[in-house]
This record gives structure tokens, C-alpha cells and sequence, in this order.
DNA sequence: TTTT
DNA sequence: TTTT
């Protein structure tokens, strides 16, 4: 069991790019805010990175821009990667199984008259051979 | 919403510290396996931050210890501090709101043959002012 | 571990009601849309019964309309009764323990031009040793 | 979103049927110990059934047995039918998409020295278009 | 730096 | 480096 649930903003436009063999892999940086217990005023957000695969990926590269809300569900992943200067550093992402966009449509577009719609993509759960491409 | 379950295997004993004004917190990693979708042999994990403050903190201290196994219900959190190197840095840490201890008994407890119990932990969400120290 | 998240639309408007002792009980069916994996049109939803006590209660009474969206966090709880016929019936219920009120503003409410802004009210988790009030 | 993360203890046996088209369907109900936030004396469970289906069901029939704990990942279904004297009952289920089987091995079978071993068995979301066979 |  |  890695079940993450998230709500929150995309802080930035996805960035989508391809692997070797194809494969789009969408990333992007969602801020999720907390201090619903605290006091109102001094709100606070954590920002986490999320990666999405293949059809998912696409779906986000077509789908969201910033600002737009998000509910992702996946999985926390630990990457490890070595530096220039021959660090260890470790990267936390949360590998996106399933988003649902919050909002009724999509930022810019035309406001229909029409009944808000949840949108929603599904991607199985990916564990690619090939590193996510930076 | 942000919401982290997660079933996994302690790997290293929790540390117990204490902040400036008292307030106990447990901090240990654990090891959360993956792959069960991809060929059996290939085991990988991802190696998770947990930390716990008050009262479960406590309850961690005195009754975990490397390899017992745990489900931990928190909420991701991320830390950015500088570097000596006045670079910054970000970790990612699962703040523990709730851990369900998924081995009937401690280990190396003596094996009492009442039924296996359930274990449980209850944390109201902090976001305490203070550093976590390290 | 009894943990249940859903994100849908109210079906009904909110009752709230008293216990003996005053203690405040909400309840609402949501509409959660499901069949996002078939076919787009074939809409189909699951109509789940939510009860919300005390604090969370009286904010769900004040706040929420038929057709809000909601995400609700709770835990699964079967309740059984009696008929006047002495046949056991049961229900299964969502205990709310935190909501989020996922529309910008209240329905019917002025649309005022500032930034839409998340709602969200934490209620302990209870286990109260009165009934659910009919 | 309709998510819901149960863990528990087969209150008896799965039964495992076949649908007219040859689809397995697996049932069973497990008992969810609540109370932590009580005291611990009064343990009190709620009984929720779980469906499974196909192969994930086949998995189940043929490794779980009443008593054993399970981790069971799915969604909150809610179905209706019409008793011999033409009244709409409502039943509420658990349709699995995971289970984790948390014990290391079988109930009744030869304890191995090996290294308890977590099982999990995986099941894609099916809606399908028949009946769960009574 | 890691668990079973 | 950030969203509302």
C-alpha cells in the first residue's frame, strides 16, 4: 500500500517530454495548502511534484494549465540521482495513477452554459524501465 | 486534501528527539515495496521519512523498532533549509497523523499466545511552529 | 485502518438534528459519478448516505445546498435496526471526520469577483454512544 | 474519486461464483475493529462486505480463509433490488480493486521459517454490465 | 545509509 | 522557483 491523495493548484504549466523508446511523461508542481486548523489568515502550501505517464500525461499536457485545481491520486516515489560533483541527492514525486480537474472547465476557455462537468483520465499503475527524462 | 497511506517495513529504529520546548519527535524511515504488479523477483522499494510528534512520537519510541511492520496514515510535507553551502534543499517527509503497528507483538517480545492484538496510535494534525530537530 | 474518500455533488439539502444530550447530527446523501472508465455517456452514480456530528455538523447546516460539491473523509459504519415488522435491517453510513467544500461559493450566494477560496471544517473523530436521531 | 482503505479480518469464508458469462465473483465480509479512540475494553467491529471480481477474485477464493487480516483497496457500490413483496432494499458493498493478504502465510498451513512474505493481488476497476449472483 |  |  502507497496511497497518496492530493488536493490542490498547479504552481506552473506541465512540462510534457518523451522517453527514448516514446513514452510522454508529463511533470508539474501542485500547491496544496495546509493551516486549515491554524489560524486563517497565514496560509502556507507545500509544494510537491507530480509525474504523470503515457495517455495520462497527455491528458495533463492538453488539459491543465496553471492555476487550475487538481485532486491526484498515486503513489510517493523516491528517485536518487548523483550530481556533478558526485553527491547522492534524492528526489520525493508522486507518481499519478488517476486526476480528476476540479474545475468546470478549462482556464481561458469559453464559459458554456452548461451543467459543470468533473473530467476525468485513468492510467494504470506504470513502473517504467527508463528514467524519467529531465 | 493530502492524505499519505502507507504499509511498510521499519528500517531503522525510530529516533526520539525533543525541540526547544519540549515536544517529543520520532523520526525513522521505512521501506514501502513495490513491483507487485511488475515480475516477482525484481523487489524494489522506495525508503520513506516519517516523523511523529507528542504523544505518537512517544508511542513510536517504545514500540518500534527496525523491521517491525506499519501502516501510517499522514500527510506529505516539504522542508526546504540551506546548505553550509547557503544552497537550498528540500526534504520530503510524511508527517504521521495515525500508525496502525501490523505485527501482533513486539520483536524479540516474548510470544504470548493471546490472540493478536491490533495496535494503535491517534495524533491530532500539528503544525507545530517549531523546527524539527535535527 | 476504516478511511473513505469520495468526491461528489449533494444530493439533497442537509437535516440536521439534536441528540438527547444536544449534540448536533447532519445528514445528506452525495451523488458520486462513477463509469469514467466506461463509456462517457452511460452516467451512472452511487447515492451515499453522510452523516456529520457536532461542530462539522452545524458548518455542513450553514453551508451546504443541494448540488454542492463536496469531498468528504470519513469511515464506513454499518448501523442495524429493528422493523416494526422485528426484521433486522441495516445501514451503511459515511461518518464524516473532515469535508471540503470544493465550490468556490455558497449556491444562490452573491458571485463576488475575488478569488475563489477553499472552505474546509474539521470535526474529531467521534464514536458517540447516543443514536442517529431519525 | 470513491475510495475507500479497510483493514480487517474475514468474519467467514469467501464464496466464489460465476456469473452467466463465466465471470468469477468473490463475497465476503470483514470485520473492522473500531474504538481505538474509546476505551479499549468495549471493541466493537463493523462488518462490511467485499466483492471481488475475475481474477481477483479466483485470488481471493483460493487464499483467504475466515480470520485472516487483509488490506482491501476499492470503492463504496450501492445497489438495489426488489424483495419478493416488491420493496426496494438498498446494499451497500465494498467492490475491491487491491487486497493485500497482511498475514505471512495461510491460516492452517505449515509454518515455513521463511521470511513472512506479503501477497498482493491486483484487479483493474470493472464495472460490468451483469449481475453479482446471489 | 536501509525493510521483509 | 511557485497555486487559490
Amino acid at each position: 500500500m502507497n496511497k497518496v491523495i492530493l488536493v490542490g493548484h498547479l504552481a506552473r504549466d506541465p512540462e510534457v517530454r518523451y522517453t527514448q523508446s516514446g513514452k510522454a511523461v508529463a511533470s508539474f508542481t501542485i500547491a496544496v495548502n495546509r493551516n486549515f486548523g491554524g489560524t486563517p489568515e497565514q496560509r502556507e502550501a507545500d509544494f510537491i511534484p507530480i509525474v504523470a505517464w503515457e495517455r495520462l500525461a497527455e491528458t495533463c499536457g492538453n488539459n491543465l494549465t496553471k492555476g487550475r485545481r487538481v485532486l491526484v491520486e498515486g503513489r510517493m516515489q523516491v528517485r536518487s540521482y548523483e550530481t556533478a560533483e558526485k553527491q547522492r541527492r534524492y528526489v520525493t514525486e508522486v507518481i499519478a495513477q488517476n486526476i480528476e480537474f476540479l474545475d468546470s472547465r478549462k482556464q481561458g476557455g469559453p464559459e458554456t452554459g452548461a451543467a459543470p462537468a468533473d473530467m476525468s483520465s485513468f492510467g494504470k499503475d506504470v513502473f517504467p524501465d527508463e528514467e524519467i527524462p529531465f
